[in-house]
DNA sequence: TCACCTGAATTTGCCGATAAATAATCATTG
DNA sequence: CAATGATTATTTATCGGCAAATTCAGGTGA
């Protein structure tokens, strides 16, 4: 049987809130009583159970992990998997569980959340992508539940905690390089506006176009559903109308999906660079220039930031931007392209 | 506030113990009042507390993922991504949750099991990786906890619940078929026997190679840390003594690892294949022939076996077999290779 | 010596749901 | 018409731990 908190009072020859009392460490026990105990409770090899503690407390030292599942997208991106470990280490570390669930569609992600909160299940909540208008966001915060992005929201950005890249420099940087080696004519291939990460990344790419003082040009911007396939297809009608010199994809099996576009109609030299440190960026030929997004580290800082949001920590950050790095690869760089 | 199942009773007119019984839904109640009882219940969108009904049933509806963390394989693999979306679907739409566990080492793994047993966090546990003698395995069988394996335990196999591929029969087949396409010299990069996996597709190499009539070297197989850096090297040494015409490997990763190393030293023309349908084996160049193990299979039966022992289904299955397709690519196929 | 205080431990009543035991209602039947 | 049984609903105790209220023991000071 299961040893319970009576059976560890009673070998003590204490009464059983004694023993709760030590358990949590409180002034009232004398050190003699406490030590007295600690020894019979390792003794009996007890362990608190954890859902009677969790009736008792309101609390249950669990996160909820939503994850979204557009299908592939969560498949070959090893970004999902960085985020759950870092998450992962740093809520062990802090006593804290995750449970994760995949959600197919926004009304899957809500109803997942409306019933985590309803049900008492989880103290806080993880989102990892964000939508612009995003319904999650709006029903957390309408019914106050603490929760953290991953990402950013755009609409009350201060009152929500969140983690994030700065993806407005990061994608500026990598234009601002490209045009440093001499490229003019930058196509941008990216996901659905709608998506903050997206928006960011467009912006980048458009600060650096004007702060160099390149016109802007409508044919050379694409935005749609970020998979290799869809990109695939916009470069081919994009080499109908113009040429262009390099390319900037929001992942990197965009961007070499964009490219393989141009390889085939036969527009060579053209340099190309993603996001995300894919295995494709390392194992492709050629090596893929690409930004790390130090996924890890946004999983653990989101787990930072909520957990010490949930235990009220008045020094807490509110958000916390992560660094991005670009990595130079052969794509950028000089290669015999064939 | 919280509704709780008292204040539906209230204002249903009925006891609290009546509302509990309309959610179980049993024969006791008439239909009016479950009807009426209903009503109320969505009136006040009330939600049952989780957490007391696990205290009261001894029952959490919670299973707990232990992911091994040996720290890159986890990232590049889609294998783990995948497995966990097979859980996590079919787990959802039997009403389960899923808490998953990052352990760096056997012992944290064993600590991390200890832990949800005694606090009673979780009604059963999965396993995704296994070795000949695994301490996890025969601490969840001593303690008599539910669980399954991914993967397949060596000692107690019968008693044991778990979901795996043929792994014998899937290298056997990739062995074989190179035989057929007139290899002789296949070399094999395996990873430790101390894992269940490696030592069956070991097996299944063994064999394929007897069957043939082909005479045992054992300067062609090695085994070893399976990553590519590792079969990079260790190839590099085989071919200071022995040139393979072919090559199969535990991971897609090893395969090429094993392969840039006879690129490298100019052994041209050499076959390659292996397992988990990963990234690279579809990104590079050539395409790599690989076994798609169908990982997310894998947890939706893991999930499904798991859930019916735990629900006491008579009619269940103990063990199943996922099938494993064999994928050929360019890598073993007729091309021209550099 | 008695009233009073303080520190240490125990009683008691929750947390929210479940289920066994009990009670109430109504119909059937000898 | 009372007795019996079937059906439906309510009381009550429980799951394991927590904490407010309470009791108890011992020490102080007047």
């Amino acid at each position: 049987m299961h040893v319970t908190i009576k059976h560890v009072a009673k070998k003590a020859g204490v009464s059983p809130s004694t023993v709760s009392r030590v358990i949590a460490d409180s002034p009232k026990i004398s050190v003699a009583t406490k030590k007295r105990v600690f020894e019979t409770m390792k003794e009996m090899n007890y362990q608190p159970n954890i859902i009677a503690r969790s009736l008792a407390n309101r609390v249950t030292y669990t996160l909820g992990l939503i994850l979204p599942s557009k299908d592939e997208e969560v498949f070959e991106n090893p970004f999902f998997m960085q985020v759950m470990r870092g998450l992962s280490v740093y809520a062990k570390q802090k006593g804290y569980y995750i449970m994760y669930n995949y959600c197919r569609s926004e009304e899957e992600e809500v109803e997942t959340i409306q019933h985590y909160m309803d049900s008492k299940w989880v103290d806080g909540i993880i989102l990892t992508s964000t939508r612009i208008k995003d319904k999650s966001v709006e029903l957390l915060m309408k019914r106050d539940q603490p929760f953290v992005v991953i990402g950013r929201p755009e609409a009350q950005r201060d009152k929500v905690l969140w983690v994030d890249n700065d993806n407005v420099m990061a994608m500026e940087n990598i234009v601002n390089r490209l045009i440093e080696q001499g490229h003019r004519k930058i196509a941008y291939i990216g996901g659905e506006q709608q998506f903050t990460v997206y928006r960011h990344r467009l912006r980048g790419y458009r600060q650096a176009i004007e702060q160099n003082g390149i016109d802007w040009d409508d044919r050379l911007v694409v935005e749609g559903e970020p998979t290799e396939q869809k990109a695939y297809e916009a470069m081919k009608q994009m080499l109908k109308i113009i040429n262009p010199d390099a390319i900037v994809g929001t992942d990197d099996t965009v961007a070499y999906g964009a490219y393989k576009a141009t390889i085939e109609a036969g527009v060579l030299g053209v340099a190309f660079a993603g996001f995300n440190n894919t295995p494709l960026s390392i194992y492709n030929n050629p090596t893929i220039s690409t930004v790390d997004i130090n996924a890890e580290k946004l999983g653990h800082y989101a787990a930072q930031v909520l957990i010490d949001q949930l235990e009220k920590k008045t020094t807490m950050e509110r958000n916390i931007i992560v660094e991005a790095n670009y990595i130079e690869r052969e794509s950028t760089l000089d290669y015999v392209r064939r």
